[in-house]
DNA sequence: AACTATTGATAACT
DNA sequence: TAGTTATCAATAGTT
């Protein structure tokens, strides 16, 4: 229900997933509550998110409800050996669990190219097919990323550049009214004492340190341009 | 969301509250699952039918959604039944053991090529690089895979080969005999009744079997030796 | 239990 | 993050 239809399975896309999270949860506690007036029925949910905050509907009170819960549960395990029940239940449980870690640890291995052994040729080959789309996605995010620090570094540098630029021209004003003001002295002094023939006597000399700000800045206009993004987006 | 819109309050027709009660609550427990796989939700819901019957989804086990749920409350809630030490010790088991399947499950989803958009470009890199070893084992093991059973199909067919080999040397033998016997028996005739000349009256004629055979197995040396790998190991 | 006209939820977009 | 809208899904009333 949606511009588009969806299939039920995890979001990878981290801001969808949050986003998805927010809208269904808030849809999933409006009809739980909705549920809970139209029938008359006790409802609890409870709803962790996948960073751990607690969301929770309770039609009467949640304690109420998971001891009425447990009541139930304590009802249908009482056949069982009651004392020993919850101890098999939680046996079954890591049982449960350690078969899954194993599964998904001969997978994961598989993934990093060990024991592969016991594989036949189409395996192996599926195996290949899959890594190589890994591959090709990593490959497009690493690009991706790269690109995406070339483009920030290119605006630091555009924007140093810029501040380069802006104290280059002042040097240059500061420069050009020394030289005037030197001009003017000189001037004064000759009109004044015509036998005098030194010039800048006392060093108001700053040509040294305008050449290096001029390495460092050089005036032409530098293309400092983010270059088109290579790989085409995903 | 239906013929008509409704307000939300007790339906009072007991038999629609009660189709109302089986629709909304297979909608809502449809939805809780979505949730929780969509957006890898912990998710619990309990609903009590106003009959007293429990429905009841949880995406883990309802159990410890219900422990995580009073720990959070941090409220001292009456323990589901005696809590001793072998069941907290399970308890702890089965926590452990589904925090390293997360773990795995993140690192395995990773290396399938998603969720990469929390990595680094140096993680990236890594990632990258750990593809390209597997995809380079999975390759070996394949080629050797397929080599080996080129391998071994070459020596079935060598084996296959010698057979119709001996075949059809025991055929020719027999076709020799024949030929022979014929020639005597004939001879025996030409002896007796010189009058006579017909040839063969009761067809030991084996020549279009033969031909058979030598399509089947042409007695000229083939060779059936394995290949050179074309696909030099990567 | 089905059906379907409608409303409601929400995926994609802004 | 919040608001909008086109679409899909849930379901109210009906058969």
């Amino acid at each position: 229900m949606g511009r588009g239809k969806i299939v039920i399975q995890r979001i990878d896309n981290t801001t969808s997933r949050q986003v998805t999270f927010s809208k269904r949860r808030n849809g999933l506690l409006k009809k739980a509550k909705e549920l809970s007036i139209l029938c008359e029925a006790e409802v609890g949910l409870m709803i962790y998110s996948s960073t751990g905050r607690l969301y929770e509907f309770s039609s009467t009170n949640m304690i109420s409800i998971i001891e009425r819960y447990n009541k139930s549960k304590e009802e249908q395990h009482r056949p069982l050996m009651n004392e020993n029940s919850e101890v098999k239940f939680w046996k079954r449980e890591a049982a449960g669990l350690r078969h899954q870690l194993q599964n998904l640890q001969e997978n994961h291995r598989q993934l990093m190219g060990q024991e592969l052994s016991g594989l036949s040729a189409k395996e192996l080959q599926n195996l290949e097919n899959q890594l190589e789309m890994s591959l090709r996605s990593v490959r497009m995010q690493k690009d991706q990323k790269l690109t995406d620090e070339i483009h920030e570094l290119n605006q630091k540098g555009n924007l140093l550049h810029q501040e380069n630029m802006e104290l280059f021209k002042k040097k240059h004003r500061l420069h050009q009214e020394n030289m005037d003001l030197l001009q003017k002295i000189n001037e004064a002094r000759d009109a004044n004492e015509t036998n005098r023939i030194s010039h800048s006597p006392s060093g108001f000399n700053c040509e040294e340190d305008e050449c290096i700000e001029l390495q460092l800045s050089q005036p032409q206009q530098r293309n400092y341009a983010t270059p088109e993004n290579p790989t085409t987006p995903r």
